[in-house]
DNA sequence: CGGATATTGGTAATCGATTACCAACCCCCC
DNA sequence: GGGGGGTTGGTAATCGATTACCAATATCCG
């Protein structure tokens, strides 16, 4: 460790002004002093010193990204998604999770900001307790939300229209004929959790089917359990029930089968997210996928549009889903037809048929 | 942005000397001084410049750490106990995906290198093509691989102790009774593929049973689904199926459910890491627990004790980790007992059954 | 051949925090 | 009151890469 660019200039005999130069080949030099400072560099094994290089220049070519976990499968294949799309621009990712805390996340946002990242990407854990410590780094740094937001919409956000997302999930288990439905989601600490449930309510609304009392928790495979052996106790099951997301979908489809329950014959079922178990567990669960790919691109497109200061106003980008019939919801009587049983393995799952 | 040392000072009125010490306290200042320079640094929402600290201190509190992707829930857990180990040493994590390409992995370990992280953590994806990039790299800063490592044992190296996992799993469905036992893993291009292989054939010659040829592919969902159709189209069913990690078995459980066939009733199924949705999926997995927390203290603990240069032999640390008893395997004749269907929900799933 | 212009190399400043070193000052005791 | 010991503040060097600025040399044209 430790060859500086001083150490190459004096091997090949030049300045160290030369050798930057010749090295980064941002200036003319002779094509004897630039194979003798190549020369040099290889033979010494030099790197350059990138903590040095970030002082001079003002940027360290680096993203911070903060999400509340990445024990959750749509998270990281969000990070996935914007990790790919940085690829384009020559820029690295720093990933931290706020591990659901605001306090933890205020302090990751604190060293991301120490570290001088070119702009932040970040998922805030909590609606309101998440609001100050981001508006005051989009005060420093371009920022972008993706998934949740805070409240009061200060800072641009990429995310799903839910709205379209719930109805689609709504009006697919009604045409499958349902005629009670139930909500499993997350309590209302995040935007996601809040929107999602706005959108059931209103989605069930305009279907004119009765909306049973939310059941709300955790956005986890255990909170999904327990809702469904909530369900269970309870005086007789709803036609459908439709979950926040996938996680919570998989823990109540393991409850139901433990209770004896079948599904879709007895019950519907549909998740959100379609992260990739989702297509294998049994049955296959018809879901509500993310566009993460479009999300992502948009995230990174946005960031490069931020500049700070600029007061110009907060966008929000909310991206159109899919949803994804499989075999957990009973079939439609007109219309949309649902997968058959079994099919051929392809690319990310099942034969699934979507809507359009 | 952009308030430095030397604006608090001004406004404090005291040289940056002063300043500096009176925000770190490394030595004494009056309380007249301090008092002055705190209150202008909160007042200016002076922010300390970690790229400036970084370069004059030649530490930057930050490890590194790449592993080859984190859509395998096995890596992420590993992550997550990481991070939370290394809150204990306040270093901030820089992670990265080798996305299993030996190329990207040796980008990577370029730029964490050239950010002077002051130690690197990783599962290289190629027992040898990563092995010039990962032994280079060794030789600039303290590295510890986890999981996989490459060949030659030129670094340090934390994972799980395969040859016991390997026995567990194949003594514990030969209990069960099963005759023929098949090996369901990945290429063997890694040396956890490698490992376990080697461990299977090792446990089932000394069990004195049939090793069928393994069926060789990625650790993924699509491949578990795969194999097991390739296991349906054969003649006859092995009486039990062995997985090199639990999205193999997943996938494969998926599988055999759309072929009509009974698990454990015709035949048992047993993976390896013991991921979130093992316990969850249809039915719950019986699976080899890998020690992970453990790992990711050891990995810690190594890697303060690393000094670059020292001829210290590489060490290799194999931790035994535990079979998980649920409902893929056929209940054992005598000895150990199988979790019954169903229990009540505790913290990670089911009422498991370990064996000791 | 002389001077104008283009090109290339070198010196030193810069980024921001830390700290070695020195100077100034205070307090105390004889 | 003066000297010794202890404490506190300031100046400037340091980390490594980049580059503004200047100097030196080469090139070209009349």
């Amino acid at each position: 460790m430790g060859v500086t660019i001083h150490d190459v200039a004096r091997a090949a005999g030049v300045s160290v002004a030369s050798a930057s130069r010749a090295l980064s080949g941002r200036r003319k030099v002779t094509a004897e002093v630039a194979e003798r400072v190549t020369r040099a560099a290889t033979e010494l094994g030099y790197r350059p010193n990138a903590i040095a290089k970030a002082l001079r220049d003002q940027t360290t070519g680096t993203i911070g990204m903060i999400v509340p976990g990445i024990g959750n499968p749509f998270f990281t294949t969000i990070v996935e998604s914007v990790e790919h799309q940085l690829q384009e621009t020559g820029h690295d990712l720093l990933l931290c999770a706020s591990l659901y805390t605001p306090e933890i996340e205020a302090r990751r946002l604190n060293t991301l900001l120490a570290r001088r990242v070119d702009g932040l990407i970040i998922s805030p854990c909590d609606f309101e307790a998440s609001a100050p410590a981001v508006l005051n780094a989009a005060r420093q740094v371009p920022l972008v939300q993706v998934d949740r937001y805070i409240e009061g919409g200060g800072a641009d956000w990429v995310g799903v229209d839910d709205d379209s997302a719930l109805a689609q999930a709504v009006d697919h288990v009604v045409a499958g004929g349902a005629r009670s439905v139930v909500f499993v989601s997350s309590r209302l600490m995040n935007s996601s959790a809040r929107l999602r449930l706005a959108g059931f309510q209103l989605a069930t609304a305009r279907a004119g089917i009765a909306s049973l009392p939310p059941l709300l928790g955790e956005f986890t495979l255990a909170w999904g359990f327990e809702a469904g052996q909530a369900l269970l106790a309870g005086d007789a099951l709803p036609d459908a029930v439709v979950c926040g997301n996938d996680e919570i979908a998989v823990g109540l489809l393991r409850a139901l089968r433990l209770g004896g329950v079948r599904v879709p014959e007895e019950i519907s079922v549909v998740g959100f997210d379609d992260v990739g178990h989702a297509a294998m567990c049994d049955p296959p669960l018809t879901t509500v996928r993310q566009p993460v790919e479009e999300m992502a691109a948009e995230v990174v497109r946005l960031l490069n549009q931020v500049r700070v200061g600029d007061p110009r106003p907060a966008q929000r980008i909310a991206i159109a889903p899919r949803l994804v019939v499989r075999q957990t919801s009973r079939p439609v009587t007109r219309g949309v037809v649902t997968a058959g049983a079994g099919g051929t393995m392809t690319g990310d799952g099942q034969e699934d048929k979507e809507t359009t």
